[in-house]
DNA sequence: CGTTCCATTGAATTGCGTCAATATGTGTGG
DNA sequence: CCACACATATTGACGCAATTCAATGGAACG
């Protein structure tokens, strides 16, 4: 008998006005009736499980992608087979704009764990961004974090040694985890260190050294992919290029 | 007397309709009445001496810029003080994107040699982008080009050699300069080796070595900052990773 | 309880960075 | 036009950080 009733309140549920990503995502500065037209064009929402894909490379753009939670990698293949991880998505990030320069995708995203989309079709999204400003505005920031993102990535790339790269790496991840409203500290690493290594640059190996060094330093605790972050504040400064020789750091902030 | 008609003409010559960008800039797939709305936008051009800066960091986003002629170098600078190189910026290509995020700029752009800019206010481009759906699409490609390049920076930076990345540098540089119209083999570099270095994330002193390595192989002949480049396909090949032990590879295309 | 995948650890090699000296080029003023 | 100084580029020698190869350890799965 309640069926309709069952119908709306999941519907609902699942609306951008629910989510709990509202104010990371695009309906951010968006207000009510507005988010109600976005609502409707965001309407699929897929379940991906690990290792399933999102797009594929040569796939033409049709949608964006917005993870409400689970984590994805991008990656790349090389000529020679080889992958390579161009960024890790978490929640309430932008996935797919890698295809906005040739409308094909140059990446393939992959799900790392079980994952939920939100699949918002690109002309549709144009459309009603061309009618709100706000939304317009708010797309172009969203687009402009997922630059900074790839200017960060870069930045830890370039001439950087490689304990500073992973120091940096958890840093990092965690900051994103506090955004959205996880601990930024008991981190669970979705990806391997395989992944990991890609990302950064480096070797597995190299990877997993670095991670025992932390640990032996006291900076943070391993257990497989469960990282805890016990001194964030020296992990801040091994990733600004302190040299770890001495698990006791005199240069404190005077 | 005939003031007025001068003016016009140094006006139009000016305009996008008359700019030899015209088809790699914004107004790509744009017709000629729309054209002329987005050219009252483009107003102020401005002409950058060797060293000057665009925009430094922290500058908030007003416009982003388009180089006429010229180019670019977009640096962040990290916490010791030194320049990160993010990206270079030839004509015809989009800068100040990196303020789409926070709304402030994150990187330097230093002109590497006198240069000519477009300035689009931001505020009016979106205004006359959310009126003209072409004009929309089309901004939405210059920026995904821009990420194109990063990604492509980034796959640089990745696990690859130092001759390879120098490699990989000299040949996409070439490509840049053919689709701008320019020769893609005759390359006269407007950056120092350092500012390569710091692109490449390598010290400048292997960049230099790299240089007269591919020169003693007889792939470019190198002058100072004027580069030829003598054999494209085994540019390309060294660009993907074949090693060169030998001027003479035996592992032709079968 | 075994099999498979993933992570850690060790030992040997090497590519690249660092330091240092020299060479080349570029712009300035005499 | 040359001489000078200063910036930029090349080349050499050496050491070390990170890769590679290889083996072991541990967790997750059926």
């Amino acid at each position: 008998m309640n069926d309709a009733v069952d119908i709306d309140l999941a519907r609902l549920r699942r609306s951008c006005a629910q989510c709990s990503l509202q104010q990371l995502c695009l309906p951010a500065g968006i207000d009510a009736d507005e988010l109600v037209r976005l609502d409707e064009i965001v309407r699929r929402r897929r379940t991906l499980a690990r290792g399933e894909r999102l797009f594929r490379i040569g796939d033409p753009l049709a949608s964006v992608f917005v993870a409400r939670d689970g984590a994805f990698k991008t990656v790349s293949i090389s000529e020679d087979g080889e992958e390579q991880v161009i960024g890790f998505h978490l929640a309430g990030e932008l996935i797919g704009l890698d295809a906005l320069g040739e409308g094909a995708h140059r990446c393939e995203a992959v799900a790392l764990e079980t994952a939920n989309v939100c699949d918002v079709p690109l002309d549709e999204l144009s459309a009603v961004a061309a009618q709100l400003p706000s939304l317009q505005q708010q797309l172009l920031r969203v687009i402009g974090h997922s630059l900074n993102r790839d200017h960060d990535h870069m930045e830890m790339l370039v001439r950087r040694q490689a304990n500073e790269r992973i120091a940096l790496f958890l840093h990092g991840l965690g900051e994103r985890y506090r955004q959205i409203g996880q601990s930024p500290s008991a981190l669970r690493l979705p990806m391997s260190r395989e992944d990991v290594a890609r990302f950064l640059g480096l070797a597995l190996e190299t990877v997993s050294r670095g991670f025992t060094r932390l640990q032996e330093d006291g900076v943070i605790a391993v257990h497989g992919r469960r990282v805890e972050i016990l001194d964030l504040d020296l992990l801040e400064r091994l990733a600004h290029g302190a040299e770890s020789g001495d698990p006791k750091r005199q240069r404190s902030a005077s």
